[in-house]
DNA sequence: ATTCATAAATGGTCTGACAATAAAATTGGC
DNA sequence: GCCAATTTTATTGTCAGACCATTTATGAAT
């Protein structure tokens, strides 16, 4: 037999958008840099303005690109930054519905690791990023401002793994982050026992960090990620009433 | 005064995207339902053929339809697989430079403990799977075919992670070793020596999962993933030959 | 020098057409 | 009646050209 595959059918603003794409990321092209205008990009590729814009719709998608309208305006040469990832993320998790049980599972699995990191790592000014997280949490708890709180939390979590200086531990865990945040029961945080608990634990990692002490602070993540996961399911069991089977 | 932001100058394809991505994602078109025509769509949001394409490029390019030409052709929902997180964390590691070591410290964090949940969640099935990509590996390291070599080893480690059934973990593992398979530098792998430790270390791994011994699952992949990274460490300074100061 | 009006450059959108493709409908032979 | 070859048709892919919207440069008036 032949045993050829689907005849490829590329199509032209595919094969523009990879050849750009390269040229991009092989740093030809510096950031910032502009880049031809559609009427010229589609002069010199032998294509239509429509096909080219196709193409730069494509790299816009993958954050590489950036485009403004006007004179000087045109395309120019972007970072990708950790955005692409976060949209990428929050589409496939709500794409393929992911529980939140498994999403507060995959942070239960990084951050403990990350939170290492961030004690071998971090710097002075990581230290005071991740404090001022700490103080907002404290006065939002305070105040009883319980959207405030959550968002303050969150922020607090991402903190701490940007002092790892890792940057694709940050853009995992700022992209799971954002789902969970939009899927948080916010009653959940209607006790202040409940936030007191949490601001002792995220102290406890902080003196961790703060002291260099590795094992400590993965093992006191890990406490708290575990504990936080707890009390959402009692929450969701409690919310949910007849749903769980009593047998 | 005012405190108002830059206008939002919002682009005909990125309403329409956004509506269309809505209303996937909300679950009202389940996968496999098709989309109306280029030109019915056109017609229904009042809008050029041109800027509903864009439109749908956007989505293709999100992974959330599929478009094929010809008759009964057209552009049909999709689920967002795992593909697109791969994608975008692709163009993240090459676009920020992110250095080898880092992407290794990315798994070496959360591959222990995804291995700790395969081995609480594993069936008997994935325990079928992971033990082919072992036999695979060894046929490839006795016959010193280090491409495949390689190739078997990342799939073993993806693989693991599939036993997990977090289907987040499983992406970011797809999408991390996928970086890392290009960038792998196979003369790493030239001594025998070397692959048959990595052949052993997988073998207490698979134990661990096969006794549902999460502890030890975790533990040894913890070991295996961090003599991987002195491995790779010691053959880039052999190499680099002048690079690394010694002083 | 500052301000204002004008022009120019550029992306955004529309219209209409034709090409390429793949499936359905038709036809012809048996 | 059934199967194969052919034609038709529905759909995306591509193109060309025009005009609109937005932003900036330019130059004139003060």
């Amino acid at each position: 037999m032949f045993d050829i595959t689907p005849v490829n059918v590329p199509k032209a603003a595919d094969v523009l958008a990879g050849i750009l794409r390269e040229k991009i990321l092989e740093g030809h092209l510096n950031e910032g840099m502009p880049l031809p205008t559609e009427r010229d990009l589609g002069a010199q590729a032998g294509l239509s303005r429509a096909s080219v814009r196709e193409a730069l719709r494509i790299l816009e998608g993958e954050g590489l690109i950036a485009t403004r309208v006007g004179r000087n305006g045109g395309s120019e040469v972007a970072r990708p930054s950790s955005a692409t990832i976060e949209r990428s993320v929050g589409i496939f998790i709500r794409g393929q519905r992911i529980r939140l049980e498994a999403v507060l599972e995959t942070r239960a699995a990084i951050e403990p690791p990350s939170a290492r990191f961030a004690a071998l790592h971090r710097t002075h000014v990581d230290l005071q990023e991740i404090e001022k997280c700490h103080t907002k949490l404290e006065q939002a708890s305070a105040a009883g401002d319980i959207p405030a709180y959550v968002r303050a939390n969150l922020d607090w979590h991402v903190q701490v793994v940007r002092a790892s200086h890792n940057e694709l531990l940050i853009a995992f865990i700022s992209a799971v982050s954002q789902s969970i945040y939009v899927a948080t029961d916010l009653d959940g945080f209607n006790s202040v026992e409940v936030r007191s608990a949490v601001i002792r634990s995220h102290r406890r990692v902080m003196d961790a960090i703060e002291a260099r002490d590795g094992d400590a602070a993965a093992r006191r993540m890990d406490r708290h990620v575990a504990a936080y996961i707890s009390d959402v399911k009692a929450t969701q069991t409690k919310h949910q009433g007849v749903k769980p089977k009593e047998k």
